[in-house]
DNA sequence: CTCACTGCAAAGGTTTTGCAGTGGG
DNA sequence: CCCACTGCAAAACCTTTGCAGTGAG
C-alpha cells in the first residue's frame, strides 16, 4: 500500500477534512506500517518526522479517520486497538503466538459467503459486513 | 446454557483446579449472564453473593479459566474485554448501535467453510479455528 | 479572519502486579 | 501441611477530555 503524499493530501480533502501536518503523517504511517499498527507504534513512527505531535492528537486524527472511512479499527485479542488502512473487505489471519495480524482478501471466498447468507437469512438482522477471524499458527515467521 | 454447581465443580476438578468458592461464582456467572459479559458485569452479578471479591481475583480467574479452555475471550469494538462461555465453534453478531453481541451457531456454514478450506490452502499458515464477525444491524430490540 | 485542529496535562476506565495472608487438596 | 489461590492496594496501560493557543482555508 503506497501513497504519496500528494495522494494522501487528496483523500483527506476529498471528505472535507483540513489537510494539517499531522493529519498527513498520521495516515502515511498507517499506510507506511502496514501490518494493523497500534496507536502507539504509529506514534513511534511518527515522533521521527513530528516529534511534537501529541499523543491526544493521535488518538483524536484516528478517530476522525475512522469515521471519515479513511481507515478502519481492527478487533484484537489484547487490550489495545489496532488500525487498518485497506478499505477493501478482507479477512484476517490471526496469530496468537506472536500478534502478528496478517490480510487475507479472497474475492471467491466473499462470493461463497455471500451467496450463502443470500439463501440463509438471519432473522431481524440486517448485515452489513463479515470478517473472519481465521486463527492458527504460521508454519515460520 | 445451565449448568449445576456439582457440574461446575466438576468441570473445574477435571482441569485439576482447586475448586474455590471465586472459581465456582465466575464461571457460573458467565453461565448465567449468558451474551459475553466484561469482566466488570460479572463482578457486579457475583457481588450479590460473594460481596468480597477482589477485582484482581476476576481477572486472574478469567485467565485460568482460557487457559485452561473452560472459556473464551471475544475480540470487541470497545477497550473492554468480554468473556464467553460456549466452547462449541460459533460465530458472532455485532451490532455496534446498542453493543450487543449475539451467538451464531451454524453446522452448515462450519462445513461449508471447512470444504472451501481443504481446497484453498494457505500457504505456511495452519488454521485452529475460524469465527466470523457478522456486522450490522438488529431490526428490532 | 475564523473556526477547526493541535499540544498539553490531567483524568478516566480497564487490567496487571506484588505481597501478605488464607484455605483447598 | 503446603502451595496455590485470594484480597487489597498500588501501578501500569491505553484512551479520552478540557482548555488555551495555533494555523489551514
Amino acid at each position: 500500500m503506497n501513497f504519496t503524499i500528494e495522494q494522501i493530501r487528496n483523500k483527506l480533502s476529498v471528505k472535507g477534512l483540513k489537510v494539517t501536518p499531522q493529519r498527513l503523517a498520521i495516515l502515511d504511517a498507517v499506510y507506511q506500517l502496514g501490518s494493523h499498527p497500534t496507536a502507539d507504534q504509529i506514534i513511534e513512527f511518527i515522533r521521527h518526522t513530528n516529534p511534537n505531535i501529541a499523543s491526544g492528537t493521535v488518538y483524536k486524527v484516528l478517530d476522525t479517520l475512522i469515521e471519515n472511512r479513511l481507515i478502519k479499527k481492527v478487533y484484537t485479542e489484547t487490550g489495545a486497538m489496532r488500525y487498518d488502512g485497506i478499505m477493501e473487505n478482507h479477512h484476517h489471519l490471526y496469530c496468537s503466538e506472536n500478534d502478528i495480524i496478517e490480510d487475507f482478501p479472497d474475492k471467491d471466498l466473499d462470493k461463497l459467503l455471500h451467496e450463502y447468507f443470500e439463501k440463509r437469512k438471519i432473522k431481524d438482522f440486517h448485515i452489513k459486513e463479515i470478517v473472519l477471524q481465521i486463527k492458527g499458527t504460521f508454519d515460520r515467521h
